[in-house]
DNA sequence: CTTCGATGCGCAATCGATTGCATTTTAGGA
DNA sequence: TCCTAAAATGCAATCGATTGCGCATCGAAG
């Protein structure tokens, strides 16, 4: 029952002329007369033609279509970097298909392999914890299509990069939780060592140095950040002899979590113990009492890696240099750190 | 410097056969050898053949995409319709496109342009907030592609819908309020008057005309439901000499900003005031008190949207019969309603 | 030894838009 | 009026995969 679409022929039929010159007609192509152009344009409305842009991929060799991976969606990090990507693909007429790994491996092939296959012309990824292997965004890479990592990434694969200085942040969130008073500072860290975990946990280490404290591994819990995750490593501290009185997530999740904890052992937070968490999350600021935690400026993440994008799809892009932008993260203060003097 | 992608004409070379055998050897068609399947399989490993799915979608006239609108993606709502549409449409070896309108409208009918340029097989919307006008989505129903509504939907048109009933949400709310002792019961309800808020709405005046109390119009807050607007709503009712003691709020954040300002002015919740808020978004937990709720089955929702998707797809689907499916919601109890007998 | 139904594969058209090159039309000058 | 460069449009191939139809080949039955 599908109704027959307009095509360029249809056009070209009613006209009395051809499709190529419908075609460059609707392109704006400087050969043709501006009274054709206006009579193409006009029948083209009337007969409700919608260009096939299939067709237009087939040929051109491009889809304008530019493939985004996130591990998920539903995180206002993630969401805030599709939005700042979308802002700028949009304005250059490329469209963007999202997709979710949530964080599997698997998941992440197969979206690579369907990104592929609908010819995308470039790809925009945060890879998934889960992943070791590389070799699928090698194909990409090999295929000459533009690929470029953001948050997560990885120095090996010559690729563009849009990261925050995860270094700076632990080292902020860290120092000002010594300048809160904190003797004793613990640290929520990935089991996966991916590169920014390793970068916060860094910053917390040297935080600690640089002010004259030590560090002690036996306050560095490892896991994988979800709420409960925070949870079990909250508790797993509290069963120390001598418990901390500030701990640096490097989830939101876990700050969450810690939280949580705490509050249901009936430590005062952040009195006994001081919270910082990672990533400006929504629920960050809905929890009693705020969390404090680190803005990574999602969007302008997002636009930096689509203006990357853009400039190595460009032509005149013949030596390509692999670049990588490094944004600075701020710490945000809010009442989990906040101790009244 | 892009690559030569490897074509079907490729493999028909190196192996001395044609591309019409290639393509049924990948195709698996019942006609062509074992044993040329064996080795085409393998020669198209060894030169890294990619299937063009673009060739293939201009050929067959589909391009096992589907599309699907969604105000935003970081709502836990949406992303987990999202999830449940995935999970089918993956298996039916479908690719989805996810879209965003960010609750504008313009920024819906450029996104309807585009899947029905990218000429995906079918659209999933919920759409946004601002829209009054639906012919965008006509559009998509006279091109015969299949569109199904969730969540936010609209009856004049013609189109298969997967919804939760909101009026029973809205009276399970309510109710649970009433036997909570609330005798003056506020509500939130959006300025667009869409289905779902009506709905909701409903719920809220029958439940409380069943229960033998009054139904104030004075107690029903209009507002956008976003943090802000909730925030504004509760400052408002506390202004009026007889403050409400039970508030259901139509959204999630409308409830956390009810509760913000609660607590803020030394209200306490549940005993002075009691709080039910709409979707079980994953911040609802992470408040203090917990907020209840009412849940969606977010993931079915989706699940049953791909599976209307497929049955329309299909072409034994000849005389089209849009559906529509009811979930019931499901009333979670937390902290914020629940008062100590 | 012929016939016939499977079986296996090739031919060529097709999907719709684009574009280099050729051809026609137009306008302006001689 | 004729000529020519410029302007406008047409021709035909192309992108890569799919598929109806037709042509061989082969084994088995008659």
């Amino acid at each position: 029952m599908k109704k027959e679409r307009a095509t360029i022929h249809d056009i070209a039929k009613k006209l009395n002329i051809t499709a190529s010159t419908v075609s460059r007609a609707l392109n704006d192509h400087p050969r043709i007369s501006e009274a054709t152009k206006k009579t193409v344009q006009k029948t083209a409305q009337k007969i409700g033609y919608q260009p096939n842009n299939i067709a237009a991929a087939l040929r051109n060799g491009k889809s304008n279509i530019l493939g985004i991976i996130v591990p998920t969606a539903d995180r206002s990090f993630f969401s805030s970097v599709v939005r700042g990507i979308e802002e700028i693909a949009n304005t250059a007429r490329y469209n963007v298909m999202i997709c979710q790994t949530y964080d599997n491996y698997e998941k992440e092939v197969a979206t690579v392999q369907a990104l592929l296959n609908a010819r995308v012309d470039g790809v925009i990824a945060s890879f998934a914890k889960e992943t070791q292997d590389f070799s699928h965004f090698s194909k990409i890479k090999d295929r000459g299509i533009p690929l470029i990592f953001f948050d997560r990434s990885n120095d090996e694969l010559e690729v563009s990069q849009v990261v925050i200085d995860d270094f700076l942040g632990g080292y902020k969130a860290t120092e000002h939780l010594i300048q809160q008073g904190c003797k004793r500072i613990a640290h929520f860290t990935n089991t996966r060592k991916i590169s920014i975990y390793k970068d916060r946990l860094r910053g917390y280490r040297e935080a600690l140095l640089a002010n004259g404290m030590i560090y002690d591994e036996s306050l560095v819990v490892e896991s994988n950040l979800q709420l409960e995750d925070g949870r079990n490593s909250m508790l797993q501290l509290l069963k120390m002899r001598d418990i901390p009185d500030g701990v640096f997530s490097a989830s939101a999740f876990g700050a969450v979590g810690a939280l949580q904890v705490s509050k249901e052992k009936g430590i005062k937070v952040p009195d006994q113990v001081a919270i910082v968490g990672f990533s400006n999350e929504i629920f960050t600021s809905f929890t009693d009492p705020t969390l404090s935690t680190i803005e990574q400026h999602s969007k302008r993440i997002g636009n930096a890696a689509a203006e990357i994008f853009l400039e190595e799809i460009s032509d005149d892009n013949t030596k390509f240099i692999p670049q990588k932008i490094v944004l600075k993260p701020e710490l945000i203060i809010r009442q989990s750190s906040l101790r009244k003097k």
